[in-house]
This record gives structure tokens, sequence and C-alpha cells, in this order.
DNA sequence: CTTAAACAGGACAAAATTGTCCGAATTAAT
DNA sequence: ATTAATTCGGACAATTTTGTCCTGTTTAAG
């Protein structure tokens, strides 16, 4: 469904977003511990996020990764999504057609049409607070 | 969502499904130019298929392709995207967690449930009978 | 000022996916 | 029988995605 890349993005997001909550900055050292992914790898990923506002990065020496605790509640996974993979979950064509559209629709393109939809509405609908709050109660968890 | 391998699997099994439905037996070279797909890496596919029984595949000079008639209406979307992708669109998990259950859930995991439970049904309710169809009337299309 | 801890970013490497080529086997038609 | 049309399948190649490494830069602390 999401690229690895992807994956690793919106579980770094949702760690920094718990520390941040508790007033606690990250290394990318220990997102990529409590997250379970490659450290170089999830580098880049959270270069990516920095660039698009979604986190913010620290240099230097005590510097890290943390999300302004009053942007947390206004991150939507959508926003993750879309600054990592881009938005062809949500305009491409299901089978690849490179022109799909009402009125030139592929095969499956009216039974897509509300998967998409609804896969839209939850990335749209859900943020990073409820996911790190999630964490933080223990009812979910970003790892094995 | 599905791979390259897999939008072209369904949009063969259908161009497929449409000749059997005429009573004819279509060519790799065929399907190809139907469906816009490179040949070679079709045929590959179009094995893959045989080997599910989701098509006949006939050898030798006016071989080709084809469906039993009356098998067309059997044959679920869901029959097809297994047979290539496998079952991790169902299965996996949508963080990439080695264990994500009920009880050792990852932050998006209820929020997921019902997405690809939509998309499950979708697919296991749609079959190659009313997918042909759709081309046959020019309602849908299978390239550009 | 020096040092150590941390991120940035470019170059590289590995793996997976996508795609190609070609010889072998099969079969219908002549 | 020979030929031509066709699929099969193994080996290979290109591309994309995933992942690593190393050097440089920034910054806090001693």
């Amino acid at each position: 469904m999401f690229s690895k890349a992807c994956e690793y993005g919106i579980k770094a997001a949702i760690f920094i977003a718990l520390k941040s909550y508790q007033g606690e900055r990250v290394s990318l050292k220990d997102i990529a511990a409590k997250i379970d992914s490659p450290e170089a790898f999830t580098a880049k990923i959270l270069q990516k996020l920095a660039k698009n506002d979604i986190v913010d990065s620290i240099k230097g020496a005590a510097g890290g990764f943390e999300i302004e605790k009053h942007k947390i509640a206004s991150i939507q996974l959508a926003k993750i999504v879309d600054a990592i993979d881009g938005d062809s979950i949500y305009i491409g064509c299901g089978l690849g057609l490179n022109k799909c559209s009402e009125d030139h629709p592929c095969p499956v393109h009216h039974k897509f049409a509300s998967v998409r939809e609804e896969l839209k509405k939850m990335l749209e609908s859900t943020n990073l607070e409820e996911l790190a709050l999630g964490i933080k109660s223990g009812a979910s968890y970003l790892k094995t």
C-alpha cells in the first residue's frame, strides 16, 4: 500500500510527536531504534519530512528532531504520505492507465473510487496526536 | 496499490475474457497490443495466470490464450490479484510491522481495517464477466 | 579553542521490480 | 516432413526502491 520509506516516515513522525509531547527532542539513532528501521535510510526520510515542514531538525550536539507541540494535532497522516509518496495514491489509476477519468474510465475505475475515497478520508481525518496517544497509552505499538 | 505486473495481469485477463466470450482465442502479441503492455513481460505474467488456472494457454500455431466461457463469471478480481501479488494486500500490516494484530496493533491498524475490508470486498465481489462487458459496451477502456 | 555529538547530503551498493532476448518445444497447415 | 506461428522458460539487463558510507557542517559543553 505504502512504500517502505512512507512506513518509516509515519512511524518516525509518530515517535517524534510522542516525545515532543513530553518536551523531549530525539536523535536519529533513537528514532531508528524505536521504530526498528535502518538508520541511514531513515535519515533521508527525516530530511524529507523536515523540508516539508512536518518535523523540525536541530543540528549540532544535543540536536535531533522535534515537532512543535501546538502543531502535532494539526498534522494529518495525509500530509506525511503526500510528502514521501506523493499524491499518486489519490489520483493515479488503479490499472495504470495514463488517462483514466469519468468519461474514459479503466474497467475498475468506479469500483475503486469508493475504496480510494475511504482511504483518502481516513488519511485526512487521522492526525499525529491521536496516533501518538495510542502509543503512549499502550494501545498500539511501533515495532515487532 | 497494485504492482505493474498485477495491473497488466488484470487487463490481460479482461481482454482474454472478452475475446473468449466471443469464441476467439488471442495471442500474446494481440494482448500486449490491446492492453498497451510490454510483450515479453506480459508473457511471464500470463504464465502465472495459466499456472493458477485462471487462463488456459494453448501452444503451437493458432495457439494463444483463452478462458472457458462458463468460468468467466466465476473468476473474481481477488483471484487474479492473489495469483500475482499474493495476499499481502489483505493480511499485511499497513506500517510493515511483522506482528500486527488485534492485541498488538500498529498505530493505524484499526483505521486501516475498514479500508482494507472495503478493498477486499470489492475485489471479491467483482468478476471478470462484468469487467469484460464494460469493455464490450464501451463503458470502460483498457488503455490510454 | 577543542572536542564530541549530532544532522546534511552526495556518492555508492544491494535488492526488488520491471523489462528484454533467445533458444527450445509444440502444433497447425502445407 | 517442413515450415511458420506460437507459448515456455532461463538468462540477462534496466530501472526503481531500499539501504549504506563517508565527509562536511553545526553546535553544546568543557
